[in-house]
DNA sequence: GCAAGGTC
């Protein structure tokens, strides 16, 4: 059998089809794997890279003391398989297989995701004949040819590939932990490293320093407006930008009549159709139709699937031969494209274009079949198919073409001229409309004429400062660098984002970002320049020609990377320190009302609030939802009331929840709860808050006198003041205990959720839930709760007043548990049963139980319970244990019956009538107490 | 919990 291995899915499927001709091609789909047979042939596809190189086992743990971050730089590494279905279906087939093909992409990866293969393969079958295809496109006649011509597999440019992927793993891994472990970060804010993010990162903070360090100076333009045939035309002055306000107010004054015509020079200019599409090409036309870089690759990515256009991830910026154009374009004779696919066959260029940058595994980006608008589905998908649609058709079609206009003049002395176009052949611009190219008719002119000066202006102007990377900007940039790949590029920026290093479009690092740029720029600089990606890949290609060995590589970098924390460790204390204190900036969100010390987002478990630095001196604090509604942030806008900045909550998901400012929420909603008092206005309200009272509880807090004082009340007043705000607060204490009971007790229901139906009760004026405890359930029925459940609730309610009573007056926690496990939560019952009984029902000595009910009783003001000593009970029930059970026992001794003697002189009737016990029983046994009492 | 590179 032979096994043939592509690199992905559809290569594979593509590959059997054109293998197999006529024969049938049988496909099984497996889950995640999928596989292609006919006659003696299996062929399947893999998913990119299946293996992952990693730390052997024992690095895990971050904070290990045998394995700090600086010896990742030595520890050993292993392959650990990621995708198990196929390597598993791969090294099956293995086993069988008489030859084996790799027909992994034509490229560096392609051939070390071709080694993991042969690798895995033989592992499974030491003998089997293992050779590689190399195809530079997809079409039938190079993929059976590359198969029949198949050589050998290029290990040392699959060596070259494994020395990125180690380079990559080690420094990124130890440099990741080192700064995030010196920087005391959580597991979900670490400060990550890598050869291609901390580059591009450093891109951004850059272009924010020359933003920051950008002084403007003014400059002035001139301009004049004149007019020929009727028509209005705009001169502008031959020297550009006047940086100089005299020299240009010297010219301004210089303009004077007669304009007189000295050149009329017409020329011809040709327009360049635009090159095929690459990725980064992609993204920008994505970007100039407001799609974001990531978004625009998921929907290419979904459309490539559909088989709509060509595989989105190239470099190549020229068609391959085996491309049949005029077949492409035939497509499109019908359909939504037909109108320009008949102008593009009546333009057509000889050659399509090509741009700078061809590629052997994958042509640049084309439509593949057509599509209409209600088959794409989504408005973006769309955009970007008739972008991909149009842009295919101007690389075919001719050139634009100009007559271009320049005309010259002087007025007075001064030199100004009148530049103009006229298309002359519109070509490939009659169908891409995403880059426009205004025509600018001018009348004709004729050399030595004068023209009339109608307007003079001189535009004051200021230099601007270089403009923040957008994502399509710095992902070009990126490729200008070498940083990273056509399939990666827009993945770093999300990461960026996601490691909160970066926020906005354009992009501005945050203060997090800036401050790991420059700690790392000043310790470890070869990690946030583009030259440590240039030098591997020289390294590479040294290790692809076979002058140096992946060893050697692998070694000198590792002493470099030794090097750097030599110094890391050395100055470790000091970056700790530096990037705490820079990045706790991020949490700080202006001065504190009370004190002025900065106010900072707290966050402690899910909780969070904010609160006063100057804790616990000043304790002013504010709460926050808690996190699972989101992580609060701190947003650009500031308070014009507080100067503290906004705050929202952010999930993923879920639409931002802007909190606004802090303190205006926080007043707010207190507001509300000041004016449950009876005294309370609205401006009392504000006059509480000017001297910083924010909550019912702080107004308590401050005494009677020093309110007197800082709000010029008279003492009682101040003191009423504070009653009032007292029983507000237990007001709603109980109303949130309320709630809670009712949101752990009920559950909820459509159109009946917790909330209201605590609202409901408040309404019928239970408030909290000791009336709850005391209400009939049949009053309840208005909340909508059915008869059961009101009735259960209020059940629920009454066993809660009573532990709490219980607890109130005395009876300790672990006691407690037991009696109200046997059924004694009610204080009133619990001191009208003897002692003996309730000892034998719940297993707490009779001593204990006599001090607690004395305890009980006395807070109820009722008499004391019977007391017995330990000694009494014991001796009274131990014959009485021999005879019967304790079922039969705690009945009869909850009653006062726990001896013989008592049994014996008590009446038997009434003590059934009492216990529950059948007569016969009792009479029983009092004939055996008898016994034992003759003994 | 770490990188970058494949691919879905």
């Amino acid at each position: 059998m032979h096994l043939i291995i592509a690199e992905k899915n559809i290569v594979a499927e593509r590959i059997a089809a054109f293998l197999a001709g006529k024969a049938k091609v049988q496909v099984t789909r497996d889950g995640a794997a999928a596989h292609y047979v006919f006659d003696d042939t299996v062929v399947m596809g893999l998913r990119g890279h299946v293996v992952e190189v990693d730390f052997v086992e024992g690095y895990n743990n971050w904070r290990s003391v045998e394995h700090p971050p600086r010896s990742l730089i030595n520890a050993d590494i292993v392959k650990k398989p990621t995708e198990k279905k196929i390597v598993g279906l791969m090294q099956k087939f293995g086993k069988k297989a008489t030859r084996v093909t790799i027909a992994t992409d034509y490229d560096t990866e392609g051939e070390l995701i071709g080694k993991e293969a042969f690798e895995l393969i033989r592992a499974a079958n030491p003998k089997v004949p293992i050779d590689r295809a190399r195809f530079s496109a997809i079409t039938k006649d190079e993929i059976v040819k590359s198969i029949k011509e198949a050589t050998s597999l290029d290990f040392n440019l699959a060596s070259a590939g494994e020395s990125r992927q180690i380079i990559d793993l080690v420094w990124g891994a130890s440099l990741t932990r080192f700064l995030s472990i010196t920087a005391h970060r959580g597991a979900d804010s670490i400060l990550s490293v890598g050869r291609v993010q901390s580059p591009t990162l450093a891109m951004i903070v850059d272009r924010e320093r020359e933003i920051e360090a950008f002084v403007p100076t003014k400059y002035w333009m001139l301009s004049l407006a004149t007019e020929k045939s009727g028509i209005g035309v705009e001169a502008r002055h031959v020297h550009g930008r006047f940086t100089d306000s005299a020299e240009a107010k010297a010219a301004y004054d210089a303009t004077v009549e007669p304009l007189r015509v000295t050149d009329v020079i017409t020329g011809h200019k040709v327009d360049r159709a635009p090159t095929p599409l690459d990725t980064t090409a992609l993204i920008v036309g994505a970007s100039r139709l407001g799609i974001s870089a990531s978004y625009a690759m998921n929907r290419a990515e979904d459309l490539y699937m559909r088989g709509f256009i060509s595989y989105p991830r190239t470099d190549n910026t020229a068609y391959p031969k085996s491309l049949k154009i005029s077949e492409q374009l035939a497509i499109f004779a019908h359909g939504a494209f037909s109108k320009e696919a008949g102008y593009v066959k009546d333009h057509l260029r000889s050659v399509p274009t090509r741009g700078k940058k061809e590629t052997t595994d994958h042509p640049p980006i084309y439509p593949t079949s057509l599509a209409n608008r209600e088959e794409i589905g989504d408005d973006v998908s769309w955009k970007l198919y008739e972008f991909i649609v149009r842009r295919f058709f101007a690389t075919i079609c001719i050139d634009a073409e100009w007559e271009t206009m320049k005309v010259n003049l002087l007025a007075g002395s001064e030199p100004y001229t009148i530049t103009g176009g006229r298309i002359l052949e519109a070509g490939w611009r009659g169908i891409y409309p995403y880059s426009k190219a205004e025509e600018n008719l001018l009348p004709a002119f004729t050399l030595g004429e004068t023209l009339p000066l109608l307007a003079k202006t001189s535009d004051e102007k200021e230099t601007q400062p270089p403009a923040r990377y957008s994502q399509s900007r710095l992902i070009q940039r990126m490729e200008e660098l070498g940083l990273g790949t056509k399939s990666t590029r827009h993945e770093v920026i999300s990461k960026l984002s996601g490691r909160k290093y970066i926020e906005g479009n354009p992009m501005k690092p945050t203060i997090v970002g800036r401050a790991v740029t420059e700690s790392l720029e000043e310790f470890a600089g070869t990690i946030t320049e583009p030259t440590m990606t240039k030098t591997l890949e020289e390294h590479m290609g040294d290790i692809a020609a076979g002058t140096k060995t992946i060893n050697a590589v692998l070694s000198e970098s590792r002493k470099m990377l030794t090097g750097i924390f030599d110094d890391l460790e050395k100055n470790e204390a000091a970056i700790g320190r530096d990037l705490m204190e820079r990045t706790r900036e991020e949490q700080t969100i202006g001065p504190c009302p009370v004190c002025g010390k900065p106010l900072r987002i707290k966050r402690v478990g899910s909780s969070q609030f904010i609160g006063c630095s100057g804790y616990p001196d000043c304790t002013f604090n504010t709460g926050l939802p808690p996190a699972t509604w989101g992580n609060a942030i701190k947003m650009d806008e500031v308070c014009g009331i507080h100067g503290l900045n906004h705050v929202q909550l952010l999930r993923k998901g879920a639409p931002a929840w802007k909190i606004g400012c802090p303190l205006c929420s926080h007043i707010k909603s207190n507001t509300e709860s000041f004016l449950l008092m009876p005294g309370m206005t609205a401006e009392g309200v504000q006059k509480l808050n000017a001297v910083h009272i924010y909550t019912l509880s702080e107004l308590i807090s401050r005494g009677p006198e020093e309110l007197s004082k800082s709000l010029g009340l008279s003492k009682s007043e101040a003191e009423k003041l504070i009653r009032e705000a007292g029983s507000v607060l237990a007001l709603l204490k109980k109303r949130t205990e309320l709630k809670k009971f009712v949101s752990s007790h009920v559950a909820p229901k459509r159109g009946r959720g917790h909330s209201k139906v605590s609202a409901a009760l408040i309404s019928l004026g239970v408030v909290d839930v000791e009336a709850l405890s005391r209400a009939d359930p049949k009053d309840l029925l208005e909340t909508k709760l059915s008869e059961a459940e009101a009735a259960s609730l209020v059940a629920e309610a009454k066993s809660m007043v009573n532990i709490s009573r219980m607890k109130e007056y005395g009876v300790p926690a672990i006691t407690l548990k037991k009696y109200v496990n046997a059924g004694f939560d009610d204080p009133e019952k619990f001191i009208s049963v003897h002692p003996a009984g309730l000892s034998l029902a719940t297993g707490v000595s009779v001593t204990t139980i006599c001090n607690h009910q004395k305890l009980v009783a006395e807070k109820l003001c009722r008499p004391c319970p019977e007391k017995i000593s330990k000694a009494a009970f014991e001796e009274g029930i131990a014959p009485l244990r021999k005879k019967a059970e304790p079922e039969l026992l705690t009945p009869l001794a909850l009653a006062g019956v726990y001896s013989p003697d008592l049994l014996v002189k008590a009446d038997a009737k009434t003590l059934a009538k009492v216990t529950g016990i059948d007569e016969k029983q009792i009479v029983n046994l009092q004939k055996y107490a008898q016994k034992v009492l003759e003994k």
